[in-house]
DNA sequence: TAAAAATTTAGGGAAAACCCTATATATGAA
DNA sequence: TTCATATATAGGGTTTTCCCTAAATTTTTA
């Protein structure tokens, strides 16, 4: 019997993912949660085979955070993530971050049970979906050379200028705020758009909400 | 019997929202359309009462158009709007489009039973969340005054410039492009930084995305 | 430790965005 | 038919962004 956790916030999907499992034979839902601390409370109390994780809990990186701490803490129990989000940059990042599958919220009650006990199996599952959307987005970032649909990896810097612009502020204003030259923030920004393949901080802004670096 | 049509191209979903219904004694499922098309399909073939209605289906725009088709053209069928999105502005949007209720996507079995009844009998559903959301951003917009977290109306103009912004363009290839001056094209932009009380095209962008303008 | 990456600063220059006032026409509503 | 709105255009000016080359320091990684 494979054990079951589902933890996403919004009631209405866990109810839904809990009437497409009931009915598998070797499958059991055993742990439902709504918040990322319940999640963590209960895996330090009970056994899970499985994790079904909405990764938007609530925002994308709390989901992030937490799919990379039950790899690291728990490695027997696998994630399979479950977003509505289809853009091949979150599946990298997941992907990353120590998930085992990839299921778009839109899948169906057989997609969803074979993911389930593929993982189970120590094997990966990705259906044509998510393989489709991979491929036709380039070759996987190796580097973090430019490209469109490439996710950059950014330095610590690059990732507070880049909420600082998206927050408003000028050049002289961040300058300000990071006890640094303008010409240090320039660089920075420049950084930015070479990374993301962009020509002007409003396509960088629009880019980075859609990879979900900043929301 | 109130007879419920849902729409949402989230299967999960939709199975979810099945679940939580069933048991109910006066109310049943008859409809499940995972297209837009199917849903006016189905409109035209059986009475329904009540439609559960994702708004992002599979875009927010379709959605709201659908909204606006059904109450326009099946007057006595009720629509709730029901999705994963927070913001005023969308929930304003919907709401003008004729929705008679509006649910988040983590709303439990009691609040969905209790809309789905509350429009069948002629009345508005909204819950606390939603209200506490409507009341925390301010007055509604009437005209369309500067003002954080109103949606602003936009012009047609507005809204080509807007778009063209959002594919990085800049003022002379958006003035080439829509055959007027780049003077004009400025005119606009400054409008829409003025529509969206935003200093400049970064945070126009973001807001334009947070408001669904664009996507 | 040596190499690579990240961070900082600098100068100069071109392009674009942003802000102001002003005028004029077309359209639709009161 | 006014009034308001949307649209288009103009001039002039300031600020900001964007691009280039160049170099020094610190941190991280191999």
């Amino acid at each position: 019997m494979i054990r079951v956790l589902i933890a996403d916030d919004h009631n209405v999907f866990v109810e839904g993912i809990e009437s497409l499992i009931t009915g598998a034979p070797d499958i059991k839902v055993t742990e439902r949660c709504y918040t990322v601390q319940s999640v963590i409370e209960r895996l330090g109390q009970a056994a899970v085979d499985v994790i079904l994780l909405d990764i938007s809990f609530p925002q994308v990186d709390d989901g992030l955070g937490l799919c990379e701490h039950i790899t690291r803490s728990y490695p027997k129990t696998k994630v399979v993530a479950l977003t509505m989000h289809d853009d091949a940059s979150l599946i990298k990042r997941v992907v990353k971050k120590g998930a085992k599958g990839y299921l778009l919220k839109n899948t169906t009650k057989n997609e969803l049970l074979q993911a389930i006990q593929t993982v189970y199996h120590e094997k990966q599952y990705f259906n044509d979906t998510i393989m489709h959307i991979l491929l036709n987005e380039g070759p996987k970032t190796r580097k973090s050379t430019a490209g469109v649909g490439v996710k950059p990896n950014l330095t610590p810097r690059e990732s507070e200028v880049l909420t600082l612009i998206a927050q408003g502020l000028t050049t002289q204003q961040m300058a300000t705020q990071l006890f640094v030259s303008a010409k240090a923030v320039e660089f920075h920004r420049s950084s930015l758009l070479l990374k993301f393949g962009v020509p002007n901080t409003a396509l960088l802004i629009k880019s980075a909400m859609e990879m979900h670096y900043i929301d």
